[in-house]
DNA sequence: GTCTATAACCTGATAGAC
DNA sequence: GTCTATCAGGTTATAGAC
């Protein structure tokens, strides 16, 4: 019989401790600039141990990205095609979920739109992402967008949600520079943002 | 005395050949990613000469990266410290400038951002980059929402500017992807933004 | 499973001929 | 100024002891 104990052991096994040092040092210095000596030193660890339970260091990457990934993508999935909620309840219960996960996780972005621009291709085959050929939410902006008579793209209305959330996380250092805020004034920033963008939204959509 | 025919064959000289590729494999890899012989064969040339005009890889990528900021940045000023056009008229200014500059480098923002990240204190310095007390623009938005008594953060307005103009170029991989669209209706796409852009930072601020 | 030592390879930079 | 050849150092991955 396994105990909670043994469930925490196993959480922080050898294996879990090198993939959490990967995730820290890959997501902070992308692919390329890491070396596994930094995640064997980060894991505490010696460098083979890495190569024994991962293989190479293109294996464990690989398996850190797809896993970032489908964090960040199963939130969505959820609520992007739940049929019971209005498009404008989605804006709101993925703003309200992102930017939690992502004050928590600020280089997460980065990291994956790196990986996105790197190889799309391999990147897309890599994660099994397949083009669906609608979603719910898209499937009610454009009824939306019908009937309000706009002409506007679909896509641009995504975009400008999608980059509401996601854009402060990547432009942090100049916005704190440039507004001459410290970190804490900016997590508020954050905060205020949280409630604003799916009233952004709706006013992009009738201003269109 | 120098004829245009000169002029002409010493911008194509073996220094702005290196430049040249090294701006084009730089922003397509990233610093780390490449290798100075990338950038030599991409020249045409070999890698000794690489290091006879620059001295290292990491002078020749720093030079690049202050002229893509500065490339980047003096479009920016003169806009944003005109004293003689109003708030909105700079958005539209701004939007228009911006986008179709980044039509023609899409890789730009990318390179830049990936730049600024990776040491923030760095970056700001070797660009030269230093706080202004206050930009014209910033004033003259702040003077609008004081007028219309709102009381979102100002950095907010300007976050949702820049990612406006710049996110699209960040994650069209994935708009692509999902939009299920060609190339060429992307651009269209984005030249519907540049229309729209000023409009939605209008109606953004009405409705803070 | 974990370690040390080392192999095999790659990369930035330079020496030296032309 | 431009090239080929090469060095010196670093990096991934593995062999082999424990």
């Amino acid at each position: 019989m396994k105990t909670k104990a043994d469930v925490i052991v196993k959480s922080s096994s050898t294996e879990e401790r090198i993939k959490e040092a990967a995730r820290k040092v890959f997501t902070q210095k992308g692919y390329a600039a890491t070396r596994t000596r930094d995640i064997a030193e980060e894991a505490g660890l010696n460098l083979a141990l890495l190569n024994y339970y991962f293989r190479s260091k293109e294996k464990l990457y690989d398996m850190i990205m797809i896993e970032a990934v489908q964090g960040f993508a199963s939130r969505v999935i959820k609520i992007v095609n739940n049929e019971y909620t209005t498009f404008y309840e989605k804006t709101e219960l993925m703003t309200e979920n992102y930017m939690e996960f992502l004050i928590d996780h600020p280089g997460l972005p980065l990291f994956i739109i790196n990986a996105m621009n790197d190889d799309p291709k391999k990147f897309f085959s890599k994660i099994g992402f397949k083009r669906p050929d609608s979603n719910v939410m898209i499937r009610q902006l454009v009824q939306i967008l019908m009937e309000e008579e706009k002409k506007i793209h679909p896509i641009n209305i995504m975009v400008n949600m999608m980059g509401m959330i996601v854009f402060p996380f990547l432009s942090a250092p100049i916005a704190l520079k440039m507004g001459n805020v410290s970190k804490d004034e900016f997590i508020m920033v954050l905060e205020q943002r949280k409630k604003l963008i799916p009233v952004w939204i709706e006013a992009i959509i009738k201003s269109s």
